[in-house]
DNA sequence: TAAGTGTACTAGCTCACCTAGTACACTTAA
DNA sequence: TTAAGTGTACTAGGTGAGCTAGTACACTTA
């Protein structure tokens, strides 16, 4: 379900925090659908409870997930969420046009690339 | 020149190679400059030295400038690196495209968004 | 010679991250 | 009722990155 990437810089509990996110949001866990309990998840990857328990709160936090205290997590009804992320991702694609347009890349150059081999 | 912002998570060394790279690249500094002296900048910025010594060290690791022991840093001849750069750009680029695709947003869109108000 | 330069150390501090362990209230199923 | 599984909240400690402080030395230039 999760693979932790150890070469990664970014911290484990926020790796599961975003793969955790993208499951949910490209309907792969459904909503109401149980996730796996802390302690499951924690077992199953070889790390500590606390960890999965901190990339769970911050699900929770932004409103990912809901938890029911004795019975486990839950995915949450998403909706305004799906958009919050697209205007993540456009804001991550602003940056890239600033640094490009600070590298003498054009727009069209950026819109060529994505039209051709770009992965998406 | 260079300002630190402390709100960003990222190493203050690596917020200093960032923005002097890209004064290199745009040409704001120019091929055979002299560098601020390590102890000049860490004087200005009100940092420690060695950290603008970790910022230096990597600058030339990468080729962006060049060491004599006893005068100072100077701005590389670029050549290769502008092309090194676009690379980095573009992969940029491609990380976007691919979370894109996972919120279920098309190239097209992402397009729209480069021509319309995206900052440039 | 003195000042300025890069460079290389050692030492220590702080903080984020992670682990380990314990404890408690809750829910569910036997 | 009981046992197992759940979230949650602690404390304690280890590790490493990042940064600071200080010192030292070889080099270049005025």
């Amino acid at each position: 379900m999760i693979l932790i990437d150890y070469k990664d810089s970014r911290p484990i509990y926020e790796q599961i925090f975003d793969k955790l996110r993208l499951l949910i949001l490209n309907g792969a866990l459904k909503a109401d659908e149980k996730m796996p309990s802390v302690r499951t998840m924690a077992m199953e990857l070889s790390i500590n409870p606390n960890t999965i328990q901190r990339s769970y709160s911050e699900l929770e936090r932004q409103g990912y997930i809901y938890t029911v205290k004795g019975r486990g997590n839950f995915v949450s009804d998403i909706g305004k969420l799906r958009e919050e992320y697209r205007k993540e991702i456009f804001n991550r694609l602003d940056e890239v046009c600033a640094s490009a347009g600070n590298a003498g890349i054009t727009g069209e150059e950026l819109i060529e690339h994505i039209r051709g081999g770009g992965k998406q």
